[in-house]
DNA sequence: GACAGTTCTTAAAATAAACTTAAAATAATA
DNA sequence: TATTATTTTAAGTTTATTTTAAGAACTGTC
């Protein structure tokens, strides 16, 4: 869940970026209106909480500029008057919810909850070499419409190859990498996991093999 | 445009009353506690406004009641306290917006006007996905016509995987979301409440299974 | 082609992770 | 306070992963 975090008073900033961190939200913060509606429209945010008092330009501004540039994240208004115009004004103008200042954790918690409560966003976080592609979030090795579960081991010992793929890879360096260099693990343990994962190139039926190399070092070829 | 008035300042009600309907909303009024809730569950309505200070069964009560019989429509709270303790408690309790006494006639039909225009907006009370629907008021997971209850836990677990439905969700980050961070939970705990929500899952038929990935976390799938 | 040194594969054994369940402890509610 | 529901703890079971080990298959040298 991320947050873009309008706010020029930095005690304030840094006291709410702080809470909404603790919580798990990865929190950008700025201080004025014109990196408010950079920021907002660069990057995909669950959730703008936009202080209205603001240097230059102010956060009605930014709303509405935001909004006329169809972005749907919701927004949490946040002013240090009572005023009911303000309110008003921002709900019309499409704030999803207001909050006066001063507040409290609790009440923003709760506030920020209710708003973030929509599908997260996806980052697919992945390492692609010829036609294979690694997720390394879920360890799962694909190759053109085929794919399959990786174990724990086997997901350590494709990573070092595929991070270099070019490279030797030497088998001390992989027992570093996934076994760690305390471990007590063997050159046979690598090369067992080198099989497994053979076996699986083999039936993704991927242009990439294990080269091994006599004395050298594993390497990732194409056939 | 239905909307459930449960006020008991008669004056006060009459004026709302004649307020939004004079903008074509169609309202009911009652005046306590007892007849809102037989109400609000005997009849559709797109919004409940609803005081907190009520004879008989409070407000709060009103809410909880409601809520608990898995109805999701937007509730509006009206309060003569500024309190903060209310504030939390109402939204916590599945309250969508929050007014204090007195208010203008201006600021009521903003919120009004933002609490209707989100009916249909199923993203502010439920989390769907695939065929499961999680109303985020009551707790209640749905698929088809089945539906369980889930207890506190239950819902905070299966809540942050239905947030993220593809991604890998670490134990603990469920550890973290759901018990807090300061907690002593272990990955116990939330093996128990994976297998309770599994159970849930078989009982109400639905395609989505909650997948272990060892060692990288949990994730829902379809079958 | 025989030998020695590697490397590869496989199956079984050992270990670790994950699951389920029931009982105990705690919290919520009547 | 009594009752009920929820949550935690803990132990036993199941399942998956990792290690071990032994033999087969290469590779290069003589």
């Amino acid at each position: 869940m991320r947050i873009l975090l309008v706010e020029d008073e930095v005690s304030l900033a840094n006291a709410v970026k702080k809470i909404l961190e603790q919580q798990g939200y990865v929190v950008d913060a700025v201080n004025n209106g014109r990196s408010a509606v950079d920021y907002a429209l660069g990057a995909k945010y669950n959730l703008i909480i936009l202080d209205v008092m603001l240097p230059e330009i102010n956060g009605m501004e930014v709303l509405k500029t935001v909004r006329k540039q169809n972005l749907s994240t919701p927004v949490l208004m946040l002013t240090a008057l009572s005023a009911l115009s303000d309110k008003v004004t921002g709900l019309n103008h499409g704030a999803d919810d207001y909050m006066t200042k001063p507040f409290e954790t609790e009440e923003l918690l709760a506030r920020v909850g209710a708003l973030t409560r929509r599908t997260g966003d996806i980052i697919m976080n992945r390492i692609e070499y010829k036609d294979l592609s690694l997720d390394l979030n879920s360890a799962v090795l694909s190759c053109g419409n085929e794919s399959v579960q990786l174990s724990h081991k086997e997901f350590g010992v494709i990573k070092v190859l595929l991070y270099n793929p070019t490279m030797m890879i030497t088998t001390e360096s992989i027992i570093e990498n996934v076994w760690g260099s305390e471990s007590e693990a063997t050159d046979n343990n690598v090369e067992v996991y080198i099989s497994f994962i053979r076996k699986k190139l083999k039936y993704l039926g991927s242009k990439v093999t294990v080269r091994k190399l006599q004395r050298l070092g594993y390497r990732l070829e194409v056939t």
